[in-house]
DNA sequence: ACATCGATCTACT
DNA sequence: GTAGATCGATGTA
């Protein structure tokens, strides 16, 4: 495993949004650390009306405008939470969002916070992996690059050894069209939709 | 004050 | 495999 260079955020959204697949994503807990690799993202722009930032800053979407390589935390449906990894130069309102993960450790603790569902649906979805991650609000606006965050982002330093599907991306009703959702091909740990 | 937005689970077929 | 139920935060008027 090695860090991420600061850099790595600061390229073009989409560009992120493939490049994160494959990475880890890394959670301490009481518990013990959970460890997972991201295999589906979705890349929300600037001048895209399915972004909370197309609207410009708000309380809530600030994470978005700020620095990259943060966490953007937000609450959907009244009961779940999303990751998102911020992009982009500060002042840029634009976000990866995190769509699914492959467990790779601490997969009794993910197991412990999901309940009883099938192993394929520990982490397959938004809303999901935050519950198996035990990621709400409090982990907004952190700093996924610092090695002492509880919540972070490890690249494998591995070479990519997979292929990346385009796709529209899920639950938008605006924007429907653009093929922004990025998923590793073959891999059964992305969410069904 | 009000309209808009969206992920998951359950129960059933 | 799928239809239907579930809610609170947000932003604008």
């Amino acid at each position: 495993m090695k860090s991420f260079s600061k850099s790595f955020f600061k390229k073009d959204t989409i560009a992120v949004a493939k490049a994160l697949l494959g990475k880890l994503l890394i959670r301490e807990t009481p518990s013990g650390l959970i460890v997972a690799r991201i295999v589906e993202t979705e890349a929300y722009l600037l001048d895209d009306p399915a972004s909370h930032s197309f609207n410009g800053r708000t309380p809530r979407n600030a994470p978005m405008f700020g620095v990259s390589g943060k966490s953007y935390v937000y609450f959907t449906y009244g009961m779940y939470n999303c990751l998102n990894v911020t992009t982009n130069k500060k002042g840029v309102g634009e976000a990866v969002l995190i769509r699914a993960l492959e467990p790779v450790e601490g997969i009794e603790i993910i197991k412990r916070n999901r309940g009883n569902v099938e192993e394929k649906n520990l982490c397959n979805g938004p809303g999901k992996l935050t519950i198996a991650f035990g990621i709400t609000k409090e982990e907004n606006d952190i700093d996924l690059l610092d090695e002492g965050s509880e919540l972070r982002l490890m690249a494998t330093g591995k070479a990519r050894d997979f292929e990346i599907v385009e796709t529209t991306r899920v639950g938008i009703s605006k924007a429907t069209e653009i093929q922004q959702r990025f998923y590793i091909k073959r891999n059964k740990w992305v969410s069904s939709k």
